[in-house]
DNA sequence: TTGAAAGCGTTACCAG
DNA sequence: CTGGTAACGCTTTCAA
């Protein structure tokens, strides 16, 4: 009937050569690989074992388009950043062993968070788990009409999409009763230049300037661009000032670095100038840096950003906003103020 | 004629739609967004206004039933490992202005390798870059019958894929005649416990060995499971011994940060123990740290692995090899032997 | 329980 | 240069 194609198997088997393997019609078969209602046993044998002989995998594009792609994407501007390692980490736990992909398409400096959410879309994800901090919340909103979202780290609550934050405030507070505890009271803030606002910077250095004038502290913020050497640079500064200070709080842990680089290079240690980070990153705990930090407990919010994204591929229309409470890792960078 | 659809624009605009909009026929639109042959000046702008106003964009899942799905792939088995977050920068920087994406689908330690690469061909990629240092060469062959694959890491050169390797023998000779240079003899050597044959550890063990050998002294290889804390506790295993090596050379930068820390907790530092890594990742740079150690400029392999890829899909068929030679970056944690 | 057929959004081929 | 049309591989009605 059908002629023979002697070429060899050069194409992938379909879900056409699956039925025609098994002798049942396309809709068994997609029924049989989707757990559908309405196969007898003995069809989902003779399918089954026909999807293994002919090693028969579905192709995701043909499924996106009738509907889902099985994958879920992240969004994030540099993979390398510690902190979303350890979300992705949490999110692969939550994602084993379910029929969904995690896809990150990195952003490396070159592509802007709106390219990168661009480019799922093109993509047919059923999710998204974005930091987007420098888009317009209206923007994110309109994305999230078509597909669900979880933003991490945006404090401003919307109607449209799910959010995760870190209470930054309570953060910033451990950080604070830590240092002021200790007896410092030239305490300085260094923090990114010109973070957006309702990002966790802002709300870091809010807290902490409102901590200074409390505890009768004159604040000293200075902004750094967001490297680890910016950091260092802006610590040199803070340094070799009249008024040096004796603890520095960083913005994050990679501000944290260069300032205890820029301090080191001063020929200075923690019992002149303690330094404390936010983050909790892996080089933190790493004994030649002993960075006292904040943990923010990343894996955790991966987890709930996946369970978020089920929820509202499973139907949930109504936004639910997750705040984690994080806690302070005392190390050696830190310590009490010199008399 | 067509029934008007007043309930809003809840559908994503599809190239019927533009057409629709423009006036001219589907192809006509295609052949505009591909910048395809055949299209009058005046017809361009009459579609590229109407894709402007509808918001037009392509949808991946349609193009890739058609042949391609502008995405290349990337597998790594973890993703926070510096050397591929080097790899992936040197990528996206050649990718950039393209109209490929990269996606990265991390394994971290759920997925293996073939279960990760299943699931790019699942989304058929146009492209594959993988460390997949575990997986058999016909499993791999297999892969790259349909889609175009480059291997980083793999000595054993496949007639079927393209490779990027370094040159582990070079870096190695590096690493020895620094320590031999130094006046070492009791140098150790730190490797991942049981690493594949044709890897870059079984390269770097055996060049050690040919090396002291040829020096006239003993080689000591210890293993350690591939993690810092793995390292630490075989270094403190190989510091406390009868035989105190004065120099060790751990496979990888991780390895030998572990070995630093316990360095570090014995009490001892560079002046008795010197230490050598592989791979040159941020950490080893950072003045805390400082680690001698070989650079791999994986972000030229990452630059490579694009263009191999491209020259792939568009037809090359016989395979091409890269080897890249690394170089030594002397840092503070290694000095002359102890006298 | 099973099969047939329509349709998802593109591309590529072929007439006009 | 332009427009129609047949795929691509899957899911999902709807009949049998």
């Amino acid at each position: 009937m059908s002629e023979s194609r002697s070429a060899g198997t050069v194409r992938r088997p379909a879900l056409r050569d699956v039925a025609r393997e098994a002798g049942v019609s396309e809709g068994a078969v997609s029924k049989v690989i989707r757990n559908a209602y309405g196969v007898s046993p003995a069809m989902r044998a003779r399918v089954e074992q026909a999807i293994d002989k002919l090693g028969y995998r579905p192709r995701t594009a043909a499924r996106a388009m009738r509907g889902r792609s099985f994958t879920l994407g992240f969004e994030t501007p540099h993979i390398g950043n510690d902190l979303h390692t350890l979300v992705i980490e949490g999110a692969a736990e939550q994602l084993d062993g379910s029929p969904y992909q995690l896809v990150i398409v990195p952003g490396m400096g070159r592509l802007g968070a709106k390219e990168i959410l661009d480019a799922l879309v093109d993509r047919q994800v059923d999710g998204i788990i974005a930091i987007a901090s420098e888009v317009e919340t209206e923007w994110i909103e309109k994305l999230a009409r078509h597909t669900p979202v979880v933003i991490l780290g945006r404090h401003d609550q919307s109607e449209r999409f799910d959010t995760i934050i870190n209470d930054d405030v309570a953060g910033t507070d451990l950080v604070m009763d830590h240092l002021l505890g200790l007896g410092h009271t030239r305490i300085a803030h260094l923090t990114i230049s010109s973070p957006s606002a309702m990002t966790p910077h802002v709300f870091r250095q809010t807290t902490y300037v409102q901590r200074m004038e409390a505890a009768g502290l004159s604040p000293v913020v200075t902004q750094a661009r967001a490297s680890e050497r910016g950091a260092y640079e802006a610590a040199v500064g803070l340094l070799s000032g009249p008024e040096r200070p004796t603890a520095i709080f960083a913005g994050h842990d990679s501000l944290a670095i260069g300032v205890l680089r820029a301090v080191a290079d001063a020929g200075l240690d923690a019992s002149e100038v303690s330094v404390v980070g936010y983050d909790n990153i892996e080089l933190a705990r790493h004994p030649l840096v002993s960075l006292t930090t904040v943990d923010q407990c990343g894996d955790e919010a991966g987890r709930v950003a996946i369970q978020l994204l089920m929820e509202r591929i499973e139907g949930r229309t109504v936004a639910r906003h997750e705040c984690f409470t994080p806690t302070l890792c005392v190390r050696r960078s830190s310590g009490p103020a010199p008399s």
